[in-house]
DNA sequence: CTTGACCTTCCCGTCACTGGAAGGCCCATT
DNA sequence: AATGGGCCTTCCAGTGACGGGAAGGTCAAG
């Protein structure tokens, strides 16, 4: 029952987020402060709620309409938890995609790097190899 | 010694990369194919091997930047192999440094998943901890 | 009364493209 | 000669999720 209202740079720093990034999600509809006779924006608890839960989502790497989804389900008291799961799961699974993706990159790389000289002479591998020439054996 | 000349979907099937793509890199000064009488562009032999090259390295996730200073390097007989090393090595320290992020992210998500019963109930362990809800012990 | 720290909106820039519109060119068929 | 389809051209706008910065309003302290 309290009475808390903040102003954005307050907001700001309780939900530790840029006060750009408050005005962003206003912008976009995820929140909606109420406004001072001056026209400030006004953050009550349940905002800062809802500000908190899109740091936490974001620092997931949830997408901003992940986000905007499950915000909607957390609000919605009949929502099925498999929503919900489903939304992780399907994150979980491009992240899984991502970290494939840079697994492999990150293979490749690394025996480049590991069969350069670095030295001072020209002759480079990794130069041979995004060249389309073949390494040698 | 060949004569080779390619419009820009030749080229484009040829290097695997989208004529959008092609156009891009023209513009932002990757290439410079010359033009036919009619405005149209011809890729040469020297053309294609730097889209491929291009192709391969942002297929290794480097930057246009990288890829900019690594034509420049691939171009300079005179290179040292230390300079491509040292921008091979600092893309790796990018990718171990996303895939750690990502890691993190992976393992909360899983948790999070493993313990959502993902039914038609109202209750989600997920929704609890992006509200900032203690977990049930 | 001024200073300085806030706040407001608005617009542009990021990165590496992608989509689409409007129009020109070329070759083949009718 | 006209038409059709498939190329090609440029230009403009949008993507995701903000960040930077300008121009100006507001407020409490000194």
């Amino acid at each position: 029952m309290s009475d808390l209202a903040l102003s954005i740079g307050e907001a700001a720093r309780a939900a530790d987020l840029p006060a750009k990034t408050i005005r962003y999600y206003e912008e976009i509809g995820l929140i909606t402060p109420r406004r001072d006779a001056n026209g400030y924006r006004v953050f009550h608890a349940a905002d800062l709620h809802r500000l908190t839960f899109l740091g936490r989502a974001r620092s997931l790497g949830f997408s901003i309409e992940d986000c905007r989804s499950l915000l909607t389900l957390y609000a919605d008291q009949s929502r099925a938890s498999a929503e919900v799961k489903a939304i992780a799961r399907a994150h979980l699974d491009r992240i899984d995609a991502k970290m494939a993706e840079l697994s492999a990159m990150r293979a490749t790389l690394d025996t480049l790097v590991q069969s350069c000289a670095g030295d001072d002479r020209p002759d480079c591998p990794i130069l041979q190899d995004l060249a389309g020439e073949p390494p040698e054996t």
